[in-house]
DNA sequence: TTTTTTATGATAGTGTTACTATTTTTTTAA
DNA sequence: TTAAAAAAATAGTAACACTATCATAAAAAA
């Protein structure tokens, strides 16, 4: 059985809904891998265009400007792995090991292999994330964003995660925060060890299990204390 | 007596020292505060011209763009940090106090009124810091601008702080991680419950103290587990 | 004091960015 | 088959991100 796995996304972010052709389909995508090929600063949708073969005029009636398609790209990340979550955790009962499990899904790289999504890499989303994540909320229009709804997902997840954690430890006091606090450190601790490794303890490790570790030792140590 | 702080900048975040003269300090001080008043993003040379009464060319002349300005009133903030924990903790024995008091530092909002410092203003700096700080190195520029040490301030003060953790206890594994965990959340964290309260659990705050117990607790229950 | 240097101002110009508008062609649906 | 919608082609504008040149004023050196 082959099932695929697609997201409503919210449609404040687009003018016209990206999915429903071809050529959106091609402006999500291959926008996606510009952006993180060339950073977002230096991306336009002129850029976009050329590496596509359209024109700037057509990329502007699917996207407002260039932040809106990031917000898109960005939020189609946490709500998707929002639904990894839902699905992983599924089955556990033991709520010890779900936050282990949702440390280890947030935490590591998904393999560039195999993508059980459709149009949308998430082994580009999750770079993307990495690189970009914190430009889509540090604007000065964050509050018109929020007031659209567009922080849905990752307030979602996060809400999913410290529900979880409260379940672990009722009466810890701080349920929210730490979950943001975690969800925001799997990202920025894996940038600064790649990019400023002396902020991390990290700088030769070739894979993800230390920082798991760290989180988890922030996560259950801040709990059982 | 009145003593002022002056702070070493790094020579390559300027093409003529701003220090140096009155037009210089003009748009250092102007720009920090056009640049909060806007966002980075919608600031520009031309704007900052007209705010102080000159022409864009001359601006130029002090910084070779709006980043390297950006990177300027970053790492003067960090700089003027690791100086404040300096004299704070000097004549501290007490290794868990010296933590505290660093935590303290680093999360609450300085007064802004009778700034010790010269033209930087103190308090317009670490408004920077919350709404821009992560933009100095989220660029695909980073690896240069980390050879020009540009992010040296930063680092110093995560190698002080990390440091002092160790002190506290040198079998912990993950000092710098946890440093650069708690001087990344202290600013996010009034971020979010400034603009996305629910990742939060400080919504109804009005001062800073949660978020210092908050993480008080993050550090010490990672250091006692 | 005079000369030289340096900083600033004034002005102009270029290529790019971030759009908007219009008209024509192609694709899709009734 | 016709009508509607989407996309392409083209053009245009204001702002942005610079660079260059030259005149002038102020500061520093001779």
């Amino acid at each position: 059985m082959h099932l695929e796995v697609r997201i409503k996304m919210n449609d404040k972010l687009f003018l016209r809904n990206p999915e429903e052709s071809a050529l959106g389909k091609k402006i999500v995508k291959q926008g996606l891998s510009l952006i993180n090929k060339i950073g977002f600063e230096t991306f336009t949708f002129k850029k976009l265009s050329v590496e596509i073969d359209t024109t700037e005029a057509s990329i502007y009636r699917y996207f407002e400007n260039k932040h809106k398609l990031l917000l898109y790209l960005i939020t189609w990340y946490w709500s998707f792995l929002e639904y990894k979550v839902i699905f992983s955790v599924n089955n556990i009962t033991n709520s010890e090991l779900k936050l282990k499990t949702i440390i280890k899904l947030i935490t590591e790289e998904p393999s560039n292999v195999s993508e059980k999504t459709d149009f949308i890499s998430e082994y580009e989303s999750y770079k993307l994330v990495i690189y970009e994540g914190a430009k889509s909320y540090l604007t000065r229009h964050i509050s018109k964003d929020n007031k659209d709804r567009l922080f849905k997902p990752y307030k979602d997840l996060c809400e999913r995660f410290s529900s979880i954690i409260k379940e672990y430890n009722p009466k810890y006091k701080y349920p929210h925060s730490l979950a943001s606090t975690i969800l925001e450190m799997a990202h920025s601790q894996k940038f600064f060890k790649q990019n400023l490794p002396s902020l991390t303890d990290f700088a030769n490790e070739t894979d993800d299990k230390k920082i798991i570790l760290f989180l988890e030792s922030l996560l259950f140590c801040s709990l059982k204390c």
